[in-house]
DNA sequence: TATATTAGTTGACATTTACAACTATTTACA
DNA sequence: TGTAAATAGTTGTAAATGTCAACTAATATA
């Protein structure tokens, strides 16, 4: 089979959904970056029970200190709330406030229509194929 | 049909790939950072004669200023050389050398390598169902 | 009880993001 | 022909990210 090295294929896409989002989230009034808004969703849809900030991290395949520092600026604007996990004090279980739901929403909303002009045109197999292909790549390099 | 928004899903997955490449080339010796390595592969896979620092910047999607300090810094090291277009004087045409040329060769070894190994166990179908996506949500986003 | 591991924190430095403003040059137009 | 507009590249800047190490506090394990 050939393959496209994944390079410059990633090297040239990569930017271009979050710089459409982060535009438009900029016109409404929202002035976050992009990484700081996928903690949110991350929180907003839920993968488990009492996230914390290592599984925050984990899932964006980022680098602890850095979720930390967006953690920090999210709970100063109140759209986050961290408490202590009273099982392991060495955790701090994180929640969206409402305020912070309240923007996940709206966020949803825009991401919805960004997406659906991007993938507009294309079959609902080819899609499928798409995030199958996704998680697989990320299921792949866990195991590297 | 069904739309996954893609905010999460880029939010999770761009930056496995650059991070396993970068990992691969530091073991080699090789200290650049992913952009820079992407600059020098497109030069290497040249989409067009003569091409310039906007050509660069368009097709990675980056602010020319970025570009710019990348192309600084690969000409410093040798990789790459400037060269100013008669034609038109207020662009700069950039070349590999052949310094630059034997290290994308190797790149694009380990990208191969590393492709297949995220790649492994989809179809071929799939994966052209991937690329085609990929392909097709950077026309897109060029027509928003 | 001592050691190893984990979660989070802090710090440091290079690079990127995202603009604006500038210079030099070319193109368009009256 | 002269001027304005547009283009390519350059410089500057503040904030954020990438990436790593070293640290503290807490838990797990031998």
């Amino acid at each position: 089979m050939e393959i496209h090295p994944l390079g410059m294929i990633i090297g040239s896409m990569r930017g271009i959904f979050p710089r459409l989002m982060i535009a438009r989230m900029n016109e409404l009034g929202f002035h976050y970056t992009f990484d700081q808004w996928v903690v949110l969703m991350v929180l907003a849809f839920k993968k488990k029970q009492d996230m914390v900030q290592q599984d925050i991290a984990e899932f964006m395949n980022k680098d602890k200190s850095l979720v930390l520092r967006i953690v920090d600026v999210l709970e100063k604007d109140a759209l986050i709330a961290r408490t202590t996990d009273l099982n392991d004090r060495r955790r701090n279980i994180i929640n969206l406030t409402t305020k912070g739901r309240d923007l996940t929403n709206l966020f949803y909303k825009e991401e919805q229509l960004i997406s659906e002009k991007l993938l507009e045109g294309l079959t609902e197999e080819e899609v499928n194929s798409f995030y199958k292909v996704i998680s697989h790549v990320k299921s792949r390099a866990q195991e590297l």
